[in-house]
DNA sequence: ACATGAACTTA
DNA sequence: GTAAGTTCATGTT
């Protein structure tokens, strides 16, 4: 080719991290717990440039030992970097690696950036007649850009893009990229520490360059600035000057461009293959070896075969150009786009991707529909509605797909007559025993359906779950799930109604057709993610705790917040004004104290005030923010040094008390029930606990005197009704007592002793009716802690105990319990064998870090190892007892409603006559609800609001 | 308007 | 030392 020759230069680090942030929310784990995201993240990147461009002449540059001559200038230089990433240092020596068995060259010069180096590469190759295209998305290369020096950017969301003169006189306003410099100098860039000018940002580093060309033209016409702009640029002239200096990159770095040596050569296939394997990279493999295979192939070809609607092409001319368009027209093979799976820049959409959605009309078509739908053993559905509060949200329509790629969307009338008519015909659909339903996140459909009194029976399938018990550590929504399996971008509901607050749209005010296309696609994905799931649910051994746990389950958390609870407005707003009295005393007293008035809920007021004006200490703790730490345990401290803290800790607890709790919840009534309905999330907690939100019905204060008032406002349906709560006493400890076989302790259980008491006796020597309360108190301590993995050291912070005599503690309680140490380091060991954790369901835990190097992030693993099995049985069996007793309270037809779960207690809204049948058969079903060698026991408690019942 | 960190609530 | 969620202040979009 006659063309001018072109050179790839690639920043590798900036590469390394842009890839291992892309898989952050979902790192690649291979089988030997190593987190592979850099590698994989960079590899595809490079295969990308390498398929897209086929370039000629390809370098990959790294740092080395930072850059001494910035160092030296600016000490602070980089100073406040994050330490690289774990998976990022390991990832280095695998990559360098990879590029020598692919006979690419590696750049590093000790004592110099990837940028000086490319910049200097770069300019030689331009004297040899070369085009170069800097590969990073680093925007600090602009400065480098020249009519033959690009950049090549990856950006988000796939594709590239080709910075030269005019798109960088554009992006920075400049009219010569070396201005660049000036830009970054005045504004500073806070991840690489240049300091930049105090007070300007982007928006005056434009206007300056716009005005004064350069710094130094800026900082000689400072007679043109005023005001408190003028001072700061006049003060600090040196630091601009110096900012500028730190912003340049070197071109003198002592390297040599040397063509030959930059040549793309052919990889060693068998080694890249090798080392690939190790790390347990398939699809990257195939994309290797497809780049590579077909080298024959053009740039044209291989650009067509991955373009895309964000990408811009780098050199448009010599594609033209280029040879053998005619495979073009028909794709030659098809494959490598769709593939290249592993590709985080380049998915699959929906229009990427053939299928029949089709939105059903009304009337004979409908019929039609409805009979075709009742005729399939297993349906996915989705619903769409105005909102995402089910109990207040209209539907606006329904998609279904039981064939994959193709689905229909059935628009529901704004008319809640018609709507309900329509819903009748759908009715035998839903109540149907025998078709089986998939959705994502059921719960909320089946909310929404029951506010049109229709119930969805027969068998469950919800993709979120079957996630969740699949990788509990992941976030499972459609969007994630659809990347992360289907390598599919579903359509964003921003897209379609715009981002929440101001302008957002209803569902209902989209056109059917994006609705149709929107609905459709995501029973039509839900649908294939059931297909990938229900496979991995039997390998990971948890079919039974999906079918028999978390699937039942569903139903009885929609029924109960459905149900919602009643609450006492009144009683909180009485409640509320004696907040507010005693908060605004403290306040006053408060800045009489400090000497003047400030934001007591500012951790940063607050902290000058104390320790700089009032100087409480000479060397104030800080946070990692570099604040000064105002934290509970930091001020307890001082309480005995200065009146004021004590206030200001009442100050903070009143203040949350009355914002959270006595303020916020009459706000959360629904109105159209009168009651509060949480929400409780099945797939957050990774331990297989729930969690509660909107509001949080899992936190209300209970330690406090003044805070368990707040239970008093949690009341029974009328005067017919009574609260029951159901507590589980110690189930923590009676499974670390049974999952270990420690005799001691279950006879201790078995015995009915109290098990702290007990502990102490055995762990202090002395008989049980001596223990005194403050050794009940630190084996109480101790009892806990094991449940969360101890050390001496958490445990001297605890109780008042040292460091030494905790280590002791621990010690004598070891030796009192040996089975128990036996069985907390065998979690460990199964962990490091297994790259999991289990509990007695079933339920897994992955701890990728338990074989880290480092042995904070190990340490972590370990005791998550001892913590996961123990809370997460817990949270099993008491979901097995939720399951048990709904099922009774509607075979009974009982009145009886359960309420709240808080993981280790349930709340009943219980009718008064059906109170000792309640009573029994809760206790029956929640102390048997799992098989064990130590007893469950479970105390009941009664009264006219939540804080009697407990 | 949105994200983050600190502080505080629970089991 | 485990597991969560909410509020407020603060800084950037």
């Amino acid at each position: 080719m006659s063309e001018q020759k072109r050179l790839f230069l690639v920043d590798a680090y900036a590469l390394i991290f842009r890839g291992y942030y892309a898989f952050i929310k979902n790192p690649r784990i291979n089988s030997k717990g190593e987190d592979t995201s850099a590698i994989m993240g960079f590899m595809n990147s490079l295969l990308d440039v390498i398929k897209r461009e086929r370039p000629d002449h390809l370098a990959v540059c790294f740092d080395k030992g930072g850059s001494t001559d910035r160092v030296e200038m600016f000490e602070a230089y980089k100073a406040n970097r994050d330490e690289t990433p774990e998976g990022i240092k390991t990832a280095i020596p695998y990559i360098m690696e990879i590029l020598k068995a692919m006979h690419i060259p590696i750049m590093v010069k000790e004592g110099y950036e990837a940028d000086d180096v490319i910049g200097t590469l770069s300019r030689q190759a331009e004297k040899e007649g070369y085009k170069t295209y800097m590969v990073t998305p680093d925007k600090d290369f602009a400065q480098l850009v020249t009519e033959n020096i690009f950049m090549y950017r990856p950006v988000f969301g796939g594709g590239y893009e080709t910075w030269g003169i005019p798109e960088v006189q554009k992006k920075f306003e400049v009219t010569d990229p070396m201005q660049v410099i000036d830009f970054l100098g005045m504004m500073g860039d806070s991840s690489d520490n240049i300091p930049g000018l105090p007070g300007v940002g982007e928006k005056t580093a434009k206007k300056f360059i716009a005005q004064f060309g350069s710094m130094e033209g800026l900082l000689a016409n400072t007679d043109q600035l005023k005001g408190k702009m003028k001072e700061k640029v006049e003060a600090n002239g040196e630091l601009g000057l110096l900012s500028k200096k730190l912003a340049t990159i070197m071109l003198d770095v002592p390297v040599t461009f040397n063509a030959k040596d930059f040549e793309l050569d052919h990889p060693d296939v068998e080694k890249v293959k090798e080392i690939f394997q190790e790390l347990e990279f398939r699809r990257l493999t195939d994309n290797f070896l497809k780049t590579f295979s077909s080298e024959t192939e053009t740039a044209q070809t291989a650009i067509e075969k991955t373009s895309e609607k964000t990408e811009t092409k780098a050199t448009p001319k010599e594609v033209k150009s280029a040879g053998s368009g005619q495979f073009s027209l028909f794709g030659g093979d098809n494959n490598s786009a769709e593939a290249t799976t592993e590709n985080t820049f380049t998915r699959k959409t929906t229009e990427t991707t053939s299928h029949f959605y089709q939105s059903v009309a009304p009337g004979m078509a409908t019929k039609l529909f409805i009979k075709n739908l009742m005729s399939q053993n297993s349906v996915c559905f989705d619903t769409e509605t105005t909102g995402i509060n089910p109990i207040t949200a209209e539907l606006v329509g329904i998609a279904f797909s039981w064939e994959i790629g193709k689905g229909f969307y059935l628009p529901i009338p704004e008319n809640r007559d018609e709507a309900q008519e329509l819903i009748e015909q759908l009715r035998p659909f839903f109540e149907s025993e025998s078709i089986e339903k998939i959705g994502q996140n059921l719960k909320y459909d089946i909310k929404v359906l029951a506010k049109y009194n229709v119930e969805v029976k027969g068998k469950l399938f919800d993709t979120m779950l079957a996630h969740y018990l699949i990788n509990p550590d992941m976030r499972h929504n459609m969007d994630v799930l659809a990347e992360t399996y289907l390598n599919y971008t579903p359509i964003s509901i921003t897209e379609l109604i715009g981002k929440k607050g101001k302008n957002q749209l209803s569902m209902r005010e989209v056109s059917l057709d994006k609705q149709t296309e929107y609905a459709v696609e995501d029973a039509d994905i839900t649908l294939q993610l059931k297909e990938h799931f229900q496979n991995e649910l039997g390998e990971a051994n948890t079919q039974k705790l999906f079918d028999e746990i978390e699937i039942p389950l569903l139903r009885v958390l929609a029924a109960m917040e459905l149900e919602g609870i009643n609450l006492d407005k009144a009683f909180l707003n009485g409640l509320s004004e004696q907040l507010d009295k005693d908060i605004k005393a403290l306040e006053s007293k408060i800045y009489a104290e400090a000497g003047e008035e400030f934001n007591i809920a500012s951790p940063k007021q607050l902290g000058i005030i104390l320790f700089e004006k009032l100087k409480l200490v000479d060397k104030p703790k800080k946070t990692k923010t570099g604040q000064y730490s105002t934290a509970e345990e930091v001020l307890s401290y001082l309480a005995k040094e200065h009146e004021i803290i004590q206030n200001i800790l009442d100050f903070r607890g009143l203040s949350k008390l009355k914002s959270t709790y006595v303020d916020a919840l009459p706000t959360q009534v629904e109105e159209t029930t009168g009651r509060v309905h949480t929400d409780y999330m099945q797939t957050v907690a990774a331990t297989g606990r729930l969690s509660s939100n909107n509001p949080n019905l899992q936190n209300i204060p209970i330690r406090t005197e003044r805070g368990r008032q707040v239970r008093k406002a949690f009341i029974p349906r009328n005067e017919d009704y009574i609260l029951l709560a159901a507590d589980y006493s110690q189930i923590e400890l009676r499974i670390i007592a049974a999952l270990s076989k420690e005799e001691t302790m279950i006879e201790a259980f078995k015995n009915g002793e109290d098990i702290h008491a007990s502990t102490a006796s055995k762990v202090f020597n002395v008989p049980l009716n001596e223990v005194t309360r403050e050794q009940r108190s630190n084996a109480k301590t101790v009892n806990f802690g094991i449940i969360y993995g101890v050390s001496a050291f958490g445990l001297s912070n605890q109780t008042d105990l040292s460091r030494s005599e905790s280590k002791e503690l621990i010690d004598t309680y070891y030796a009192t319990y040996p089975k128990l140490r036996a069985y907390m380091s065998e979690q460990v060991d199964f962990a490091r064998d297994n790259g999991y954790v289990q509990t007695v369901l079933g339920r897994r835990r992955y701890l990728k870090d338990i074989n880290s190097r480092n042995a904070v992030v190990r340490g972590a693993a370990e005791r998550n190892a001892v913590n996961a099995p123990i809370q997460g049985s817990a949270a099993d069996i008491i979901k097995i007892a939720m399951i048990s007793i709904y099922n009774k309270l509607q075979e009974g037809n009982f009145k009886t409603k359960m309420l709240l779960q808080v993981h280790d207690e349930l709340v009943f809204d219980v009718y008064k006559p059906e109170l000792d049948n309640i009573k029994v058969l809760v206790k029956t079903e929640m102390e048997n609800a799992f098989k064990m060698d130590v007893p469950l026991d479970v105390e009941l408690d009664t009264g006219l609001n939540w804080l009697e019942a407990h």
